[in-house]
DNA sequence: TTGTAAGCGTTATCAT
DNA sequence: ATGATAACGCTTACAA
């Protein structure tokens, strides 16, 4: 690492004050404009780049931004190409950590960039992270928070979220009309939120038709292709097993339709199924998967933006919630009636 | 944001001077044990944590791996996962920026990470990047550096990649050995490493089965999977169509596979497939596309330690090149000898 | 218009 | 065993 040109140097040169170098190089009015012109003159020829670390310490701002996100699959990994966007267009860094879905991971990250000086978090929790005294840490602390994708409710923080109990309503009222009558969930773990606002979704429309809801059709299974494929397995050994199936994440659709082929039937015919996150491979699969769309790049650069609304401004913004709408992409895998919606 | 606990609020307190708090924090020799107790005991109380930006100026150490990666998808997810739990482990934290596959982009990343003061830089090239400029400024700066994935050759640097050749050869010898004779390839941009590696792979490999190089088969597309469906399809109204196609990566094998249906032509039967990355929608698709493993997530976690192995050592590792190598996996869009291989 | 000096939080050197 | 002081690179009163 080699000796960086600092105001010292450009003033030793000079025969004059760092102080002076200081005002020259940020346009003080009150520095003679000859003076000025030599030190600019000079600062361009060495390539003199300010110190950031003294400018960091000296102000308490790092123009970083931390970003602790679950995992890095499909949906987060677009998330956070739209907030590394915004982020960059407006002058700050991301710096993202993985809590890899864990409680202890997510602790030692936010305590990692605490100590890093971020001037602030953008965080989607952990399917594990039910305790939030890290979150309030922060909040604690004063520094700008805004929850995105997994927030936690009951929270005083600004989130920014998919309408999840939508996405379960127009999965499962869509496949009503598409003419099953029983239709099973797989969820994610229980106390999860996003799966438990798609599940709400999901129950308050079979309710609005009248259909029971039978504690056997719902299953909580690991956000994970073969857990879902393993439970499917069992849900189509039942006695009277479900005729259709709305998974809360695409990657489960796929597991459950492995089983199902496994099994024999054919979808839509046999059997309908939903999935969630609108990811590529639904359309690629045979038969192409209906899945919610959830708009992750763009919630990704809404979530960055609200972030820097809320850090330049001194309204207090932490009622804010920012809630996206979904929306159903029929495919193949559901579709019974052609011209139906 | 609140005021932090200083080493000045302890000393006050305990009527004692900063060096002495300081000293004591640091488990130092020279200090009474009672004086250590109690300073460590109020530390403790007061949630002293030392101010990371004060230590850097001092040390000129940030404890942060600056990442630079064209884009998050698949492969590279899988890469920053590696680097970041092993970044982690070491007590690092990881600053990834993507240049979203922006020459300039590329540029502003790299001169925000170095006005960050980051301790090393580990990069994998956008594939516009043809001029080295800001490489060399890294290097020029003595600052550590490695190269990951998409690297540069004949840049004197530690470097780690897959045996993208290797991963040619294969995948062409595998589609020679299931009997195809005419085999297209779909190549990225023109003058892209990666892609250059993996055509040179297929042609040493036509060439040592005597099979002449046509440059009709040669396509240079963009690493997409809407240009590689329009490309085969013209690939596929040639008048004497190739019998075999092989993808430099496996969204363009999707986009191959879609023209290939839309033509009315059937996998492995009238038309070879493989393609590259391993990615699980290969699995997903029918017929099951063959592909080239190439150990994201593992060549993420060599590539920090050799990082972190350049940053504690002092002996020049400028020559280090790690290759892995690659595996492929046959399925269903190229096996047409049931037990061949 | 410019320079001096203090301060951001910490550590290292040198006294005591 | 402890304290005073300088230093990291920069900004900003305050003085001149």
């Amino acid at each position: 690492m080699e000796k960086q040109i600092t105001i010292k140097d450009i003033a030793y040169a000079l025969h004059i004050s760092t102080s002076t170098v200081s005002r020259a190089l940020r346009d003080a009015s009150d520095v003679k404009p000859e003076t000025k012109k030599a030190v600019k003159a000079l600062a361009e020829e060495l390539d003199y780049q300010p110190n950031k670390l003294a400018l960091s310490l000296l102000n308490k701002r790092t123009n970083t931004i931390g970003v602790i996100i679950p995992n890095l699959d499909y949906v987060l990994a677009a998330m956070v190409k739209g907030i590394d966007e915004v982020a960059l267009e407006a002058g700050y860094t991301v710096m993202v950590c993985q809590s890899d879905e864990s409680f202890g991971r997510e602790i030692v990250n936010t305590k990692r960039l605490l100590d890093s000086f971020v001037d602030g978090f953008i965080v989607s929790v952990s399917s594990e992270t039910k305790v939030f005294e890290h979150i309030k840490k922060i909040q604690n602390r004063k520094i700008p928070l805004v929850l995105f994708d997994r927030i936690i409710q009951n929270l005083n923080v600004p989130k920014i979220h998919l309408d999840n109990i939508e996405g379960g309503r127009i999965a499962t009222q869509h496949l009503i009309d598409q003419g099953y009558k029983k239709i099973a969930i797989l969820a994610g773990p229980e106390n999860m939120g996003i799966s438990n606002d798609r599940m709400e979704g999901y129950m308050q429309v079979l309710k609005e038709n009248k259909i029971r809801v039978d504690k056997n059709l719902i299953i909580y299974c690991d956000f994970n292709q073969d857990y879902a494929r393993e439970a499917t397995k069992e849900l189509l050994s039942m006695k009277y097993p479900p005729d259709a199936i709305f998974t809360i994440s695409d990657r489960m659709a796929i597991g459950a339709m492995q089983a199902i082929k496994e099994r024999g039937l054919k979808m839509p015919k046999d059997i309908g199924l939903v999935g969630f996150n609108n990811e590529p491979v639904t359309s690629l699969v045979t038969p192409s998967i209906s899945s919610v769309e959830m708009y992750a790049y763009d919630i990704g650069k809404a979530t960055a933006k609200l972030f820097l609304e809320m850090l330049h401004s001194d309204v207090d913004m932490s009622n804010e919630e920012i809630i996206i709408k979904p929306k159903l992409f029929v495919r193949e895998s559901s579709q019974r009636t052609p011209t139906r919606k």
